[in-house]
DNA sequence: AGGGAGGCCGGTGATTGGCTAAGAA
DNA sequence: TTCTTAGCCAATCACCGGCCTCCCT
């Protein structure tokens, strides 16, 4: 007893569902479709859908990119970073900047 | 299964309230109420283009609230937390006896096909998840 | 330094115009990785998990807030409520089927409840300690 | 008087890709 | 067997939670 319909036009053999939900079920997909069409018009037009980013954000991708990695396509540890920087000074971002007058004391041990 | 579920009950009353961390492993809940939130949106919309269709045919336009905001509770998207997780595992779980009957080591996408369609508790997710092929029986329940 | 940006990115969205309401694409859904470790959690330790999986697991969750909320949140709107309190996803949850999940959640409400209770700090006889006032970046009014 | 929206701030964990073993096919 | 793909690593920065005040009930 517990079954009802929720087919579309599309669906030959009608689908049942769990009665309790078959309402929601419903309301939920107007609501999603309404969502989809605000999508569609708040980003012009989202190539339907096709469009997927490999990513989220511009600036991570580009942190990721950055990042020494081992020959094994790892992100290195710490202790691999202290090696790596040894051979690229130029990259160790903790002597970023010495423009300025600055004096070569020995850092901390 | 039940096992997965009698594990998540007893660690839920493991919780003492004094006690417990109530910030560790625990999903953001300020995105849980945004979801809660995108809700109330598509309320608004779809009263609005209720309103706006029958402003056209001349309708006279009784006024319902134009804002039908609804707030969210504190303890709100905090019991939504919990109740995503127990989902979560559930599905999971369920999902995984697929990918072993299968003989398989990765759970995919077939395997949480299978998991929905075998509960019509998960009857809900049926345009998210697409119906396993067609098949009418096993409500294992 | 020439490198500069790579390119131009045209991720900007210039409001035309019409006022834009905002929901993002990011917000509809969990972080996938807090999904993910879920998933490994409740999986055997040698499990692998593929990408679409999680993916979908990501959508199905989304889904099902919207699918609790919605109907806790009619059921608001038909008492005159304002505001959707846990008892309402409690009812929602129960009217919905989801029967399993009910008991284990009113154990985990009333604890969380509990808790709050306890840690707010008691309003005790006398008191009466005026507190600061600080605006936010504003400027303070000559 | 209670409690939630909304805004700001500081700390922090989710996001992230190259390589290769693991395993789907 | 061949070929696809998920786990592995951890640093940045977008975002989360914890505050605040204001407002509604």
């Amino acid at each position: 007893a517990a079954a009802a319909d929720t087919s579309n036009a599309a669906a030959p053999r009608p689908t049942f569902v769990n009665a309790k939900q078959y309402r929601r079920i419903l309301k939920r997909r107007e609501a999603r479709a309404k969502l989809e069409e605000y999508y569609q018009r708040k980003q012009a037009q989202m190539k339907a859908r096709n469009d997927k980013k490999p990513y989220m954000h511009e600036s991570r991708h580009r942190h990721a990119m950055k990042r020494p990695r081992g020959p094994g396509g790892r992100f290195l540890t710490k202790a691999e970073l202290v090696d790596y920087y040894k051979d690229h000074p130029d990259e160790d971002p903790s002597r970023l900047q010495d423009t300025m007058g600055s004096s070569p004391t020995n850092e901390t041990a | 299964l039940e096992e997965m579920w009698t594990e998540s009950v007893q660690n839920i009353s493991r919780i003492n309230p004094a006690t417990e961390n109530w910030k560790i492993q625990t999903l953001p809940l300020a995105r849980i109420k945004k979801i809660m939130k995108s809700e109330e949106f598509i309320l608004q919309e779809l009263e609005k283009e209720k309103q706006q269709k029958a402003a056209e045919e001349g309708q006279p336009v009784e006024s319902e609230k134009s804002g039908v905001k609804f707030m969210i509770s504190g303890e709100a998207p905090v019991l939504m937390s919990k109740a995503c997780e127990l989902l979560i595992r559930d599905i999971s779980f369920r999902a995984w006896r697929h990918t072993e009957r299968n003989r398989r080591r990765t759970l995919q996408r077939q395997d949480l096909h299978a998991a929905v369609g075998e509960s019509e508790v998960y009857d809900f997710l049926i345009d998210i998840v697409p119906r396993v092929s067609t098949s009418k029986s096993a409500t294992s329940d | 330094m020439s490198d500069l940006s790579p390119s131009m990115d045209d991720s900007k969205p210039p409001p035309p115009g019409d006022e834009y309401e905002e929901i993002r694409e990011q917000d509809r859904y969990l972080p996938i990785a807090n999904i993910a470790r879920i998933m490994k959690n409740t999986l055997p330790e040698n499990a692998k998990i593929a990408k679409d999986s999680k993916e979908t697991v990501q959508e199905c969750v989304s889904e099902f807030i919207s699918f609790i909320t919605s109907e806790a949140s009619d059921k608001c709107l038909q008492e005159k409520r304002k505001t959707i309190n846990g008892d309402d996803l409690l009812w929602a949850m129960s009217t919905l089927g989801f029967d399993k999940y009910v008991e284990p959640l009113k154990l985990y409400l009333n604890k969380y409840r509990e808790a709050v209770r306890g840690d707010k700090p008691e309003k005790i006889g006398g008191g009466g300690g005026g507190r600061a006032s600080h605006m936010d970046g504003g400027i303070p009014p000559s």
